[in-house]
RNA sequence: GUGGAUGUAGCUCAGUAGGUUAGAGCAUCAGAUUGUGGUUCUGAGGGUCGUGGGUUCGAGCCCCAUCUUCCACCCCA
């Protein structure tokens, strides 16, 4: 008989049930920070229209949604001219409608204008649910993971930012986590491209200058020669780099894009910004990066990228606004601002924190242990009892060995074991032992109940 | 998509220069202990050495391909 190899696809993962309930720990804390901002939950579908993806993210973002194969006969339709150019563009558009959700910003930002109508503005929501890409996984790099999103769309009002702000400092000291919270501004950005001469390459020189930290300023020199920015450019931005490492950076940047509107702007915002959050007691380290750029290419004025501070591990939240990521399903004029979570990243930053909490490990309470029929027919008042205080209990399902039924409160980490034998019986009592101290007492039914309360 | 490493029992790994029947620890199960787990002792089960080819009298070890996992780049949560 044959039979295949039990495994899953590459970048996937099951989830025991100790990591489930983690990863629900981490879910539970954001969620509840969401709530209390007045944010409404969302779920939208795991495909939507291929249409509905391509070209928000980038090429190479394109490149990594995952597309689903149209059911039935599906290369009925298809010329053999078609088959045999190869070409992949207009092939996959045909054979593939539907793709796997590659964030959950535009599966958003096409749930506001289909239900533009029902929705009241600014509309706050927020949403948490997997997200597949078809990258090549390594450390902190799945190709399904979960995004825990919120954003606030119909609103320009910089107090949003700030809000997010707070938002994101709750959640991480909720979870311990020590953040640095990395602030910029695309207009900023522009304004820069603008002085310089360049704003044909802006994108060309944002990209170099987010790398710079992990490659160093030789690469980043060479690179930004190479995409044909301008010699003076790029002295002009050698000296920006400087700026970025000064204490007063937001000062001589200012000074740096002061002949330029945009630029303007961003840095009137960016202070606005920071000025806000100074009055909402934010623990959390902010600084403002000039370098910060962000690949999502949808983003227009503020954007945010948080960091664990104690171990090495990509940013595990990042966000910014967008003012017209709706204009492509025709509907404009909504600005709107979001943050996104990586609860996988999280997860793995608190592994090697080793901060989840101890009691995650156990779920059920009480164990009663076995002892046959009769014995059963004793203990069913107790139990039920106990769950109707919401303490979980659970009866071993078979007369095994005590030794066996014992070793599986130890494993399971179950807190107390109730015997009730044929002595037990007699007297009309319980034993309760304490798995933890490994001291035992005989209670009436009532002592036991009082025991949990 | 580019470059580099990796793969031996459920897990972590040994495996000497290619040579008979592939090992250990942990885990699992059973017993020591017929109403007491976590410690200890004894024993047992479990591997077509990632997969497919090739070289060789002979391959876990050498060669090729392929897949997996990991790391860096690209990009990102």
């Amino acid at each position: 008989m044959s039979y295949v190899k039990p495994s899953i696809p590459k970048g996937t993962r099951d989830f025991v049930p100790e990591e489930f309930a983690r990863r629900k720990y981490i879910f539970n804390t954001i969620e509840n920070e969401f709530k209390k901002y007045g944010y409404k939950p969302l779920e939208t579908p795991s495909m939507e229209f291929l249409s509905t993806l391509t070209g928000k993210y980038g090429d190479e973002g394109d490149k990594l949604i995952f597309k689903i194969l149209n059911s039935g006969d599906y290369l009925s339709e298809v010329s053999d001219e078609e088959l045999t150019n190869k070409d992949l563009k207009s092939l996959t558009s045909r054979i593939c409608e539907k793709a796997l959700r590659y964030d959950l910003t535009v599966p958003f930002a096409r749930f506001v204008v289909q239900h533009y109508n029902e929705l009241t503005f600014p509309f706050k929501r927020y949403q948490m649910q997997p997200v597949w890409r078809a990258d090549r996984p390594q450390k902190g790099r799945y190709r399904e993971f979960y995004q825990c999103d919120i954003d606030v769309i119909g609103s320009t009002s910089l107090l949003n930012e700030a809000e997010l702000i707070k938002i994101s400092d709750g959640i991480f000291q909720k979870l311990h986590i020590n953040v640095t919270i990395k602030l910029n501004n695309r207009k900023i950005l522009n304004g820069i491209a603008e002085v310089l001469g360049e704003n044909e390459k802006f994108t060309d020189i944002t990209v170099a200058l987010d790398k710079l930290d992990k490659v160093g300023w030789e690469i980043v020199h060479s690179e930004l020669i190479a995409k044909g920015i301008k010699p003076c450019a790029v002295e002009k931005i050698a000296l920006l780099v400087k700026m970025s490492e000064s204490p007063t950076a937001l000062t001589e940047i200012a000074e740096f894009v002061k002949d330029s509107e945009i630029g303007r702007q961003g840095i009137e915002e960016l202070r606005t910004v920071i000025e806000l959050t100074s009055k909402m007691n934010v623990k959390s380290q902010i600084c403002f990066d000039v370098l910060l750029a962000r690949g999502l290419n949808y983003y227009t004025g503020t954007i945010f990228e948080i960091a664990a501070k104690d171990v090495q591990m990509g940013s595990i939240s990042g966000g910014g606004r967008y003012d017209d990521l709706t204009g492509i399903f025709g509907l404009d004029n909504m600005s709107g601002v979001g943050i996104s979570y990586g609860a996988d990243r999280i997860y793995d930053v608190m592994q090697m924190l080793g901060v989840f909490p101890e009691s995650l490990n156990c779920f059920t309470q009480v164990l009663f242990l076995n002892f046959g029929d009769r014995e059963v027919q004793y203990i069913l008042f107790l139990a039920e009892a106990l769950r109707k205080k919401g303490i979980s209990t659970e009866i071993f399902p078979d007369n095994a060995k005590m030794k066996k039924q014992m070793s599986y409160a130890d494993k399971n980490k179950i807190p107390f074991v109730i015997i009730a034998g044929e002595n037990e019986i007699q007297n009309n009592v319980f034993t309760l032992k304490n798995m933890t101290t490994g001291t035992q007492q005989e209670l009436s039914f009532e002592a036991v109940l009082n025991i949990f309360n």
